[in-house]
DNA sequence: CTGAAAGCGCTAACAA
DNA sequence: TTGTTAGCGCTTTCAG
């Protein structure tokens, strides 16, 4: 850790002027390709690594994006986020400083402020699962990106998964199996996600013919001895559905303890499918679960890219990008748990 | 967002020089009580916030901590460990600057480079599961603290998980129920937690004057499919235990399938206990599963805490506190997997 | 095409 | 106890 080389270093080094230097590393200004790549070529020698502090102190780009979320710590998904987010960021010469509020608005500030002070570029503002909120005081005027989060206004981009189409491809891969009676194990919560996919449960049956009975419907919290319970409640009826589409993959092993105990094998005497793709469930679930894969990684992606897009543009009023509300496809990830209806 | 409002306009507002608003804010050199309270005063009303690129560009403190992970994506402990290393972050007013390496060295290199353009004050270099490491060289010279792993030197502290110490408590919980005959079903990879729970396993057993039976050790890779297939070797047994030792919580899973093809009802036919304590996991399986919690939040914590006592005494070269390798405690949560042995 | 000079907003010597 | 003065390492006008 010898004095750490600057751009001086580099300067001297290669004859030239501090300016020289600094357009050649940054691509800027006018400079010959021999002279620009000499002082690459020094640069590199010399291990020259920029002052980020500095550079961003005086060009107000700190090249530092603030990750801001409800909490990553409880959520499974959250690394399939990030990853997304960070693979995008880094593309872009950016680093991400991640910050979880744990729901809590004190905290939520104050975690924002300090974001601030360290004066990133732009916000992404995260929830780990798909709602709809109200954006901070403090974020206006700041480029922000929601993540698996809408809001009322459309000033701001945003990009959530598509409830419904997940709901659709879900129902509509037991219908292609052959099966009339589906039932759905709905969940409690009062979020988009809930409401999303019973309207599409609904709207694809109808597409295809089949009458919603009402009756196939049950809703538990997003347990899974909730879960078990609610399924027990079709799984007893005399006719009883021969299909369960579930909110998501821990009501769906909910389902599969009611199956088992009721001595039903899946997917012979019942079939299921779920929304959410969590592997180290989904993989683990005997046979194998069939899910509808939220995009996380891709929401991360996207919505580092949006930002990248709504940065570069800044400055220039004019022809600042539109904001775009997102709503992603979700794809279907088949394992063993659905066959056709038994006879 | 009109014109952020810098120290000097705090200066000017309270009537005092830059250095005296630089002293109140930050306590330091020798002010009057009334003073000081005037100018934090005034900068609050003006709802100062310093700039941090600016003083970290002179004080050389970024007040940013780097967190190097190899795969944050794709285990869900990494939220634990990122939520007890932010907590314990924010406390020091740091902030947390994360990248995922994907265990790539090409990538973690450049990613670390990043982490050190931007001046990060210290880095935790972690891991999601326990293994030995070689720091990288671009880590020399950079305080570090490493994280669910450990190196050959002590020059450099680090936190992992006490593996010996989880087995014997997880073994202790059987024996205590009343068992003598205990399987373990252990992972194939050649890492810490594989040798310390094996090393715990066999120790605990001696200790209380049980045998070590060589043919009640199966191991199988860290799938659930994988490990049915090994506890289905020892259920099979005429002689077949009355519990198993699982080396982690997927694994557990397996043999709760295995044992239920074979009719086995848990706890009442086989009790069974694991290590890691995947809450959506063990909450999900019925019944609930014993199992020894991997003290996730509080490594991150410690890590923090650590490079905080480092740091500070960082430049007098004299009482820099001694690196510390510690082996955290494994503490049991129950649930219903654990009974007595049938008679 | 290249260089000199002026700061970005703050902190740390040093004076007063 | 407070103020003055130099920079931290870089980018960016603006001249040559």
């Amino acid at each position: 850790m010898s004095k750490r080389v600057g751009i001086r270093d580099v300067a001297a080094a290669a004859g030239v002027s501090l300016t020289t230097v600094s357009h050649a590393l940054s691509g800027a200004g006018q400079l010959s390709d021999a002279t620009r790549e000499r002082v690459r070529s020094v640069a590199a020698d010399l291990n020259y690594a920029p002052n980020r502090l500095a550079s961003g102190l005086r060009s107000k780009r700190s090249q530092i994006i603030g990750f801001v979320s409800d909490e990553i710590s409880t959520t499974p998904y959250a690394g399939r986020v990030l990853l997304g987010a960070q693979e995008a960021a880094a593309k872009n010469d950016w680093v991400l400083m991640i910050v979880n509020t744990s729901a809590d608005p004190r905290f939520e500030g104050r975690s924002i402020e300090a974001l601030l002070q360290h004066r990133v570029d732009g916000i992404i503002y995260a929830r780990m699962y798909h709602q709809t909120v109200a954006v901070p005081e403090a974020l206006v005027g700041v480029p922000t990106v929601l993540l698996d989060a809408s809001t009322g206004n459309d000033h701001i981009s945003s990009v959530v998964p598509d409830e419904e189409g997940a709901a659709r491809t879900a129902v509509e891969h037991l219908i292609a199996a052959g099966h009339r009676r589906i039932g759905y194990l709905s969940n409690v919560d009062d979020i988009p996600a809930t409401r999303g996919r019973l309207d599409g449960y609904r709207a694809t049956l109808r597409a295809h013919g089949i009458e919603v009975d009402e009756t196939l419907i049950t809703a538990s919290d997003s347990t899974t001895a909730s879960a078990r319970a609610a399924a027990a409640l079709l799984l007893d009826r005399s006719d009883r559905p021969t299909a369960l589409f579930c909110f998501n993959d821990r009501i769906a092993m909910g389902a599969y303890q009611a199956a088992q105990t009721r001595g039903l094998r899946i997917p012979d005497d019942l079939s299921i499918v779920s929304i959410d793709n969590f592997e180290i469930l989904a993989d683990a679930m005997l046979p194998g679960l069939d899910s509808v894969a939220l995009p996380h990684y891709e929401m991360g992606q996207w919505a580092i890219e949006r930002l990248a897009l709504e940065l570069q543009a800044d400055g220039d009023d004019d022809d600042a990008p539109a904001p775009q509300q997102i709503r992603m496809h979700c794809p279907l990830v088949t394992r063993q748990s659905v066959g056709p209806p038994p006879h």
